[in-house]
RNA sequence: UGGCCUGUGGUGUAAUGGUAACACAGAAGUUUUUGGUACUUUUAUUCAGGGUUCGAGUCCUUGCGGGCCAACCA
């Protein structure tokens, strides 16, 4: 946008930053943080938030962190961390540093000291059960643990054998001393540091106590200096407590502030739904072109153009959202229009014989290979007696306006003739086998004098020359519109028919297809080289349909 | 029903006391060698009541609706 007229439109995160900078806040500086869990693969709400993190960075001139939240050793793994990278990358973004909270882990249990000796930690010897007793419901306060008085000395000692390993997993927590009859749960003494003797993806053995979430993610803000450390609603509660460790450590202030999180319909984006899909099978894996990763995407011809179109379109707001899946395919075809080559691929195929051209022979036609790009140049398709079409491309007893061929109906073929049907072959069985059609002497593409105007054009393939391929068709994964809050599991709202297999035949251009181009197989949609393909077997995965506006009076 | 967050067309987001707008979706049309693209037109909106004000989507108040919080997850 170039007028800068009405420069009002701001998100109440973009209105919090300008204010801040506006009052000097900070010398000045902005740092955001990207902070993912390294326990799946970054999906689309993830990319929501990537692309306001580092796009507030990007707008105000300050940076963005990626920090691996990597404080559960049991669930997170290298393998997540490698795909988490790339695709932020992938997305178009740079990150300032490569940070973990595991990195912190020395000056996290420094920390916790700290609050034992102001007396605001303690250690308690309470199973979790009789922790989740004491703390009570939000209507009451609740009971103090009859540990909560023990001298800094005795926490300090028994933390200290904590970490030394001198207690098994599950018997003793570090408690911080906050405030029992809180309203807010978060603040009735939550856990800092829980016992676990597990393999970390980084620091192996060295630890066998771990921080919580609320004990590391508002530190490592702190620890880097973040300014602005922007999470989803869920965290709302949390700001109490984050701000009270601050407070309490005396360190540098970061500020946490909450967006809505993205719901997209006919998906699901909870990480641990999503593993269950990968580890039962009900995918191929995390990059499943029918999964809403990131990876999934990018693997069916997504564009991160598109994807970050998508979350600038969307914004950025408190209130739950359900956007429709419909918006995203927009800014993919949106996109893709101005990338994608057009190739002519027949998937439902009827032979056509053109009585009137010799056997034996192959004329060139030249295609254009993207009128939205004009820099794109033409290329040569080949055209011969027999040749395929698409299966709806022809009707018997078309209805009125019914544009493509029907017997002594004329029709287009793309960048070739004017063709007319003369003639229908059966079989036995009364299945349509082969159209026998004329074409006009003198209608090529290009040099055509014929004078004829006709509706419709279609697409087709020179059988001699056609190449066979599969395509792979997706539909949503989910047959209901939010699958999240539906009853019961939500495995029951998977649509079974959400992958389907077709045969194709493809125009020769195509076997120098590579997975990084964008085709758009005319009159269908945009497609893309899946990798399974291996040589002498072309695999498309369809990323979106073209818009079809056609409908058939099918009252007829 | 303890606390917190939140209610604007079908969906999402804007309007910062002064004409409710933008995008998608829907409908209709023009152009077109893709029934694509582009372009044009069009349907449809402030949760409810009360109050403040010349004027309220916006401020106050009372309801009502939705969401979050009682994991040794993040």
């Amino acid at each position: 946008m170039s007028e800068e007229g009405k420069i009002r439109n701001l998100n109440f995160i973009e209105e919090i930053v300008e204010a801040d900078l506006e009052a000097g806040k900070n010398d000045g500086r902005l740092l955001t943080r990207f902070p993912p869990e390294p326990n799946g693969y970054l999906h689309i709400g993830h990319a929501k938030s990537i692309c306001l993190n580092f796009g507030l960075a990007i707008k105000y001139g300050g940076g963005t962190n990626l920090r691996f939240d990597d404080t559960n050793p049991v669930t997170e793994d290298t393998e997540y961390v490698d795909s988490i990278k790339n695709d932020v990358k992938w997305l178009g973004f740079e990150w300032e540093n490569e940070l973990y909270a595991s990195d912190y882990f020395d000056q996290l249990f420094e920390f916790a000291k700290v609050l034992i000796r102001k007396g605001f930690a303690y250690v308690d010897d309470s199973s979790s059960e009789e922790m989740a007793t004491l703390k009570g419901v939000p209507s009451m306060p609740g009971t103090d643990s009859p540990y909560r008085s023990r001298s800094i000395e005795e926490n300090m000692a028994l933390f200290e054998g904590m970490a030394n390993g001198d207690f098994e997993e599950g018997t003793r927590v570090l408690r911080a001393k906050a405030d029992m009859s809180s309203s807010n749960m978060l603040m009735r003494d939550p856990i800092i540091y829980r016992i676990k003797f597990a393999h970390h993806h980084r620091t192996g053995d060295k630890w066998c106590i771990y921080p919580m979430y609320d004990f590391a993610h508002g530190q490592s803000d702190s620890i880097e200096g973040i300014t602005h450390s922007i999470c989803t609603l869920e965290f709302v509660s949390h700001r109490e407590l984050y701000d009270w460790f601050i407070e309490k450590l005396e360190i540098f202030p970061s500020k946490q502030y909450e967006f809505a999180r993205l719901n997209l319909s006919y998906t699901i984006t909870s990480k641990r739904k999503l593993l269950q899909l990968v580890n039962e099978k009900y995918v191929s894996g995390w990059d499943d072109p029918r999964m809403p990763t990131i990876s999934a995407f990018r693997r069916r011809g997504y564009t991160p153009k598109a994807i970050r179109d998508f979350c600038d379109r969307i914004g950025v707001a408190k209130r739950d959202n359900l956007i429709d899946v419909s918006l995203l395919d927009f800014f993919v075809r949106e996109d893709l229009n101005k990338l994608a080559t057009r190739v002519m691929a027949v998937s439902d195929p009827v032979k056509v014989v053109i009585t009137n051209f010799e056997e034996g022979l192959t004329e060139t036609c030249e295609l254009e290979n993207n009128p939205e790009d004009p820099e794109s140049g033409v290329r040569e398709v080949p055209f011969t007696r027999e040749i395929y079409i698409e299966k709806e491309d022809f009707m018997e007893n078309p209805p009125k306006k019914y544009f493509r061929l029907a017997p002594g109906q004329m029709v287009r073929l793309k960048g070739a003739y004017i063709i007319q049907c003369d003639e229908v072959i059966k079989n036995e069985s009364g299945e349509l086998i082969e159209l026998r059609c004329s074409l006009v002497k003198n209608s090529k593409s290009g040099q055509d004098e014929s004078g004829l105007k006709v509706k419709g054009t279609i697409h087709w393939v020179s059988i001699p020359h056609a190449i066979k391929a599969e395509a792979r068709i997706y539909d949503r994964l989910f047959k209901v519109e939010d699958p999240g809050s539906e009853e019961g599991d939500f495995k029951d709202y998977i649509n079974e028919n959400s992958l389907e297999i077709k045969e194709l035949y493809v125009e020769p251009y195509l076997a120098n297809a590579t997975t990084d181009a964008k085709y758009q197989f005319i009159r269908n949609g945009y497609y893309v080289l899946d990798p399974d393909s291996r040589d002498g077997k072309l695999i498309f995965n369809k990323t979106v349909g073209l818009k079809d506006s056609f409908k058939i009076e099918t009252a007829k």
